[in-house]
DNA sequence: GACCAGGCACATC
DNA sequence: GATGTGCATGGT
């Protein structure tokens, strides 16, 4: 398996290069959009994105203060957004309550302990407390998505009940682990699905993984 | 107009 | 423990 996913790496790599993952100037704004992006297009998560800079709000001191309600309105292009504007606020609740809103603070802990803090706010689940720890903290964890799940999949790699514990696990039992790679191989996992993998698709469309080689 | 998008919590059986 | 449902906008 080992030597499979990395095989698979490399050809995802030398088909479509570095993704520079995760987008956002600052690891509070990658939070941020790793819970506005729960099953959201990215794009819609740019509007939102785009919306709380325009009023310089994306910092955790004003995003703290700012009532919920003015929240919600201005996430509205990322859909859901009177839940994602509660999560929000419990992420921020919890990022207040035991780091005092900075959230270099958590760098400073390991992986396992902030993976279990994250998990117990609500509107927190594995992916989005695995993209936090590793897009925006640069913890070696590996972020599993719906994507991935389906590639593998497709490739016979899982079966069918996978579970997200099951298939992070393959990842992290079977590669180096390197902070940079998990970032990358995940990023190239989600530019394939984008681009070959449609949901309905029975399987991938032209999938470079299907080439002989490279 | 239907389908999809970088999930999660909660209700019900 | 498995399965179903609500949440919602914007692009294709």
């Amino acid at each position: 398996m080992a030597g499979r996913l990395t095989l698979i790496y490399r050809k995802l790599y030398s088909r479509f290069g570095p993704q520079h993952w995760w987008p956002g100037d600052s690891p509070f704004e990658v939070a941020v959009g790793a819970i506005l992006t729960q099953n959201t297009n990215w794009q819609n998560v740019e509007k939102a994105i785009k919306n709380l800079k325009r009023y310089k709000l994306l910092n955790p001191q004003k995003l703290h203060k700012l009532p919920q309600q003015r929240l919600a309105f201005l996430i509205r292009p990322a859909g859901y957004y009177n839940v994602k504007a509660k999560r929000l606020k419990y992420f921020l609740d919890f990022l207040f309550n035991a780091y005092g809103g900075d959230i270099k603070k958590m760098s400073r802990f390991g992986t396992e302990v902030l993976r279990r803090q994250l998990l117990l706010v609500n509107g927190i689940g594995p992916e989005t407390a695995d993209s936090i720890l590793l897009y925006a903290l640069g913890k070696p964890i590996f972020v599993i998505d719906a994507y991935t799940k389906r590639i593998l999949g497709r490739h016979r790699l899982i079966g069918e009940g996978a579970t997200y514990e099951n298939v992070q696990n393959l990842f992290m039992e079977n590669i180096k682990n390197d902070v940079g790679l998990f970032n990358e191989y995940h990023a190239l996992l989600v530019r394939l699905g984008k681009e070959f993998c449609a949901k309905k698709k029975g399987k991938c469309d032209l999938c470079p993984l299907d080439s002989p080689n490279s």
